[in-house]
DNA sequence: GCCGTTTTCGGCCCGACTGTTTTCAGTCG
């Protein structure tokens, strides 16, 4: 849906960045990464807009609304361009790398030179930056951790950047006349946390008129291999997307091939040979004859080889032939389970949507329950107080009953800090619906430090939901260093659930830890974290996490019932503020 | 550059941490 947005969104962030690289004034770096964040996230798409309207976002004013005029107008933004020929565009990717801001960037342009990650890994190497003022040892080190990290996501995006352009893709294929079926396949299919190359895979008769029409797609930058039944291409943003174009008959087994994994597709073919068969992206064969079985559908080809269809979330070899062999394949939580969202912001904290906007757009999604849960005010930067939230209550109990169907829960995300300690004191946090807790700050305490601050955490009475509970940024920033199986086993004990986060730069718990949890007998809440009505639709890729990590709609609370949920979320925090309902027995999670 | 239930000018997220310094700049959330 809204490219536009999106490009308009870096091109800002791109201005705001050279902004602050050449010294520029720091209000105005800020002011243009504030009109990004608000452009990307905004619902309507900026390109059906003139000026007038474009000031009507959040913190986009009369500069910024013409600048972005300008680039729908022409394609060219000039300021943009003016700054861009001072400063090499490789001096922007310095940082990126953590630890390593503007100044420093600038500082390393221009005495060094330096003007691309490889060259200053280069330069530290030949210790060139030893003799540079406010760079030590330290810092050096810290770079080159830094590069390492980014270099360990290599060059695989976020979920959600493949996402958009793979659906993009898939809409402009299926505008093609003679497309049967179209869809995307590969590590996208399966849901993985990051994605190196986008597969589509169309069904025709005749592949020619789909070989042309991805050459035409607006955001090519290059194409890599063009032939009769394959062309790969690279985009304006250095993403390689493979479309593949097979008879319709032989859908099913393509589908198949190319979604992968490659360890799942080696598994089902040796259960192919086993039984004298053959399979490959053309169908099932007879190993002897050659004579073609199935292929049409996924469905047959795996059903002829005695397996149940197996979800792409689970075809990474992780046990599924086994499990699907002995019919023991785990019904997976799916979109259509998800009865609400439990961590989600408005514009009173760090959201770009208003109150009424976010419950509009939950209620929009056919949600039984939707939570609001801002900041609260440890984490200073958001500025909360005891009116602010108290005011937003009453603003939620008075909505609440609006949108029929939906029920309004009031929370908070509160700060774990770094003793373990929580905003607000114990009766104060009683009266909320529920609380989510989450660590934003000191992450560099030592593992004991921060497995017993976490600990502490779920102990709280009124604490529900462990928030993004490794904290880590895929690519940017690593897990917090916890003794996981200690905080697991902890969460089960108190009944307190962990988060999901489905922001596609966190997926945090990852796929891998929610398996290790729910062996402790964890329950987890999948959540969007939404800061705007666009991210709601994050819940997917928490979704897709969950499938990853062989979850069930009984692992996960929200998507129970609501009286289910309520008393999940009572814990054992004091009973106060709500009559008429009484105290039940302790619904520990993972005992319910 | 944006914004206004105190403001059309003067604020703007504010505090902490880290590593480099020798009193503080840069980065981060």
């Amino acid at each position: 849906m809204a490219r536009p947005n999106k490009e308009v969104e870096a091109l800002l962030q791109e201005y705001a960045d050279l902004v602050s690289i050449t010294g520029g004034d720091a209000y105005r770096a800020r002011a243009y990464e504030k009109a990004a964040r608000a452009i990307g996230g905004y619902p309507t798409d900026v390109s059906r807009l003139d000026a007038k309207h474009l000031r009507e976002i959040p913190n986009v004013g009369k500069s910024i609304a013409d600048k972005v005029e300008e680039y729908l107008r022409t394609g060219h933004m000039a300021a943009v361009e003016d700054v861009r020929a001072q400063i090499p565009a490789g001096v922007r990717e310095l940082i990126a790398i953590p630890t390593l801001g503007p100044k420093k960037a600038m500082s390393l342009y221009q005495e060094l030179h330096i003007s691309s990650v490889d060259e200053l890994a280069d330069a530290i190497q030949a210790e060139k930056l030893r003799n540079l003022k406010g760079f030590g040892p330290k810092t050096e080190e810290n770079i080159l951790h830094g590069i390492k990290l980014m270099q360990s996501a290599g060059d695989r995006v976020q979920i959600g950047v493949a996402m958009e352009l793979a659906e993009d893709v898939v809409a402009a294929m299926e505008r093609v006349a003679g497309c049967e079926q179209c869809t995307y396949a590969g590590s996208l299919r399966r849901m993985k946390e990051t994605i190196g190359d986008i597969d589509v895979l169309v069904a025709a008769a005749d592949s020619a008129p789909f070989m042309e029409a991805v050459t035409r797609l607006p955001y090519l930058s290059e194409v890599i291999a063009h032939g009769e039944k394959k062309t790969s291409i690279r985009t304006n943003r250095g993403l390689q997307v493979d479309l593949r174009v097979v008879p319709p008959d032989s859908w099913g087994a393509a589908l198949q091939y190319f979604t992968g994994s490659k360890a799942h597709n080696i598994r089902t073919r040796e259960l192919a040979v086993h039984q004298k068969l053959k399979l490959s992206e053309y169908g099932l064969f007879h190993a002897g004859s050659g004579r073609k079985i199935v292929s049409r559908t996924e469905d047959e080809v795996y059903a002829r080889l005695g397996l149940p269809w197996i979800p792409p979330t689970l075809r990474e070899d992780r046990g599924e032939i086994a499990a699907g062999l002995r019919g023991e394949l785990p019904e997976l939580v799916t979109d259509a389970d998800m009865r609400g969202d439990l961590h989600t912001h408005t514009d009173l904290t760090d959201g770009m949507a208003t109150l009424e906007q976010m419950i509009a757009a939950a209620a929009e999604r056919g949600y039984a329950y939707y939570a609001i849960t801002d900041h609260a005010p440890d984490l200073y930067m958001q500025r909360m107080t005891d009116d602010k939230i108290l005011q937003q209550r009453d603003a939620v109990r008075h909505l609440d009953g609006k949108h029929k169907r939906m029920r309004l829960l009031h929370g908070t995300e509160l700060n774990i800090g770094p003793s373990g300690d929580v905003d607000w004191p114990e009766d104060f946090l009683a009266d909320f619906d529920l609380c989510v807790a989450s660590i934003h700050s000191h992450f560099n305490q030592d593992r004991d430090a921060l497995t017993r601050r976490l600990i502490r955490a779920c102990a709280h009475p009124c604490v529900n939901i462990i928030g993004h509970p490794t904290t880590r940024h895929i690519g940017k920033r690593p897990p917090l260093d916890i003794d996981l199986d200690e905080v697991f086993a902890a969460c089960a004990r108190t009944g307190t659930a962990l988060e999901i986060n489905g922001q596609p730069e966190r997926l945090d718990l990852s796929d891998e830890n929610i398996m290790r949890a729910k062996r402790h007998g964890v329950k987890f809440a999948i959540d969007s974290d939404a800061h705007s009505t666009l991210h709601l639709d994050y819940l997917r890729y928490g979704v897709g996490t969950a499938q990853r990590a062989w979850l069930t709609a009984e692992d996960v609370i929200n998507t129970w019932p609501l009286g289910r949920l309520r008393r999940f979320l009572d814990k054992d925090r004091p009973r106060k503020g709500r009559p008429g309902e009484g105290r039940t027995s302790r619904p520990a999670g993972g005992r319910e």
